[in-house]
DNA sequence: CCGAATCCGCGCGGATACTG
DNA sequence: CAGTATCCGCGCGGATTCGG
């Protein structure tokens, strides 16, 4: 339900791109996907080990959102210990070209720092 | 534009996407890069009209905060009534693809919204 | 016409503690 | 392991006023 999960905007022109940056624009909803999209499968934890910097509640929250949003896909299995896989949705997955665009940038023109942190794309 | 004027950030692997959108990730920072890129040169009036629910203060540190990233160029004329134009940075043109990238997946995806932005993939 | 300065509410997001 | 709950600082960003 709660159809229409992006914010409804009084589009003109252009605007799509705010859109479409609201969506993905949260503090660690980038990076999210992108690991998603590369990993295909993670756990919460796996998530979590990624992103060193990240809270629980931000990675709960954000994950959260961005399902809402439709973009990622929460399976939980019913066992002891608890057991939760995240994934992008095939909805999530047409963001590809984006997350992908995105990062091409980054890597070109800001990636250049540190040790050249993984240039496999 | 040798420089990296961006922060220091200390990249693992798909931290530039995260970087990227922290550089076009302001509130309008999106449409004001978008509009540029569409119509070349605007000055300050313009691009506000452009964006009606933008206030003057928000415009001017956006701005501001591009000029600062080296992607947005202003120029200033000295003349009676005052006149500065904005424009991109061959910097900030390389951002293209990716600003093409937000805008397409934006029409495709919530465009067409109104009562549906369903993922129907 | 193009800003700078000020005031201020609000919610993002961090820290910490608790739970099934 | 995978969350939830609560507290709270801080800065984003809106509204308004003043200036060159």
């Amino acid at each position: 339900m709660a159809r229409t999960p992006h914010a409804r905007f009084d589009c003109t022109a252009g605007c799509t791109v705010e859109a479409t940056l609201e969506l993905i624009g949260g503090k660690w909803k980038g990076v999210i996907l992108y690991r998603l999209l590369e990993a295909d499968v993670l756990r919460f934890n796996e998530l979590r080990r990624m992103l060193p910097r990240i809270t629980q509640r931000m990675l709960t929250n954000q994950l959260r959102e961005l399902e809402g949003a439709g973009l990622v896909a929460r399976t939980v299995y019913p066992e002891v210990p608890p057991r939760v896989e995240y994934r992008l949705s095939d909805y999530g997955r047409t963001l590809a070209p984006v997350i992908r665009a995105l990062k091409a940038w980054g890597d070109q023109h800001i990636g250049r720092t540190a040790a050249g942190a993984d240039q496999a794309a």
